[in-house]
DNA sequence: ACGGATTCCTGATGGC
DNA sequence: TGCCATCAGGAATCCG
């Protein structure tokens, strides 16, 4: 499922093929795909250029505007923006010449013939349009106002006072959109399993140099999936349609009854926050953190 | 303010 | 082989 490393693959695989290219058309195929609203949806889409494509969160943004000069700019507000969530198995894909793939719920037709189709097997994803750039009418968007830091961005104290507080499990606050952007279920399990922290410890009882172990463990395994495009399980492809290799590096994520890689001992299941949650009982240990 | 259950959705998987 | 239940999960929503 596209997390943080994965929205940025697509981000970095996408940027130059659409970039510079104006949006001719929005086919949509599935309603529910477009918020607000496919009309709405594309009235701001329609006749703008991609100036440029990013990424916040798990969210893959795309920055509009008109080409300077352009008559359709006179009297309109001149910038927009496209936010799309992926959720579980939702795909950005540059289709080539002639090219066609299954559960397209929106396909952008862009100058030069580029085709952008969004699929979505599961059809949880969305994408949305907003008037005005990052500063305009996506901040009305709860969701988006109330993401917390990058956690690439962040220092280790900032990441600490955010995530080592309150009785919470620490793999819920590491899921919480609104303490740490991006994060999801695979890159939680796998940071924890690298600092050595249960993911059910109440986040306030960690130690300050144990948070600091999960903060580098979270950076590096970002890092090392951003390295690797990210893991592809099933679903996840980047813009060109390849898949990611960090799933060859897994030592927690879907390893449940496995050998730990450091251990030896089955890793265990168990249902944190909602999720399945694998972790070492002997290197994660609950007590004498 | 917290955890938990439910909803959304489809395909893979396992038991009988 | 076929059928049914279960599971996968990000985030909204509701409930206790």
């Amino acid at each position: 499922m596209p997390e943080l490393p994965e929205v940025e693959t697509i981000a970095r695989t996408l940027a130059p093929e659409v970039a510079g290219r104006r949006i001719e058309a929005v086919e949509c195929l599935d309603p529910s795909a477009l918020r607000p609203g496919p009309e709405a949806f594309a009235a701001l889409a329609v006749g703008r250029e991609i100036l440029s494509v990013g990424r916040r969160g798990k969210l893959l943004l795309l920055r509009l505007g008109f080409r300077p000069g352009d008559a359709a700019a006179a009297g309109a507000a001149a910038g927009a923006l496209l936010a799309a969530h992926l959720r579980m198995t939702g795909r950005l894909i540059v289709l080539s010449p002639g090219q066609d793939t299954d559960r397209v719920r929106v396909l952008l037709r862009l100058s030069g013939g580029v085709r952008l189709a969004f699929a979505d097997l599961r059809r949880f994803g969305s994408m949305h349009a907003f008037p005005g750039g990052l500063d305009g009418g996506i901040c009305a968007w709860d969701f988006y106002a109330n993401l917390g830091p990058e956690p690439l961005d962040m220092d280790a104290a900032e990441f600490i006072a955010r995530v080592g507080r309150g009785r919470t499990m620490l793999k819920a606050r590491l899921l919480d959109q609104t303490v740490v952007a991006g994060i999801g279920n695979i890159y939680a399990d796998e940071a924890l399993f690298r600092a050595g922290l249960p993911p059910h410890l109440p986040a306030g009882a960690a130690p300050p140099e144990r948070l600091d172990a999960l903060f580098h463990a979270v950076q590096a395994v970002l890092r090392q999936a951003i390295a690797e495009n990210g893991s592809s399980i099933r679903d996840y492809r980047d813009a060109h349609g390849d898949a990611g290799a960090f799933q060859n590096h897994f030592r927690a994520y879907g390893r449940a009854g496995k050998p730990c890689t450091a251990c030896g001992q089955p890793m265990q299941a168990r249902r944190v926050a909602g999720r399945t949650s694998t972790f070492c009982p002997l290197c994660q240990p609950l007590r004498g953190v």
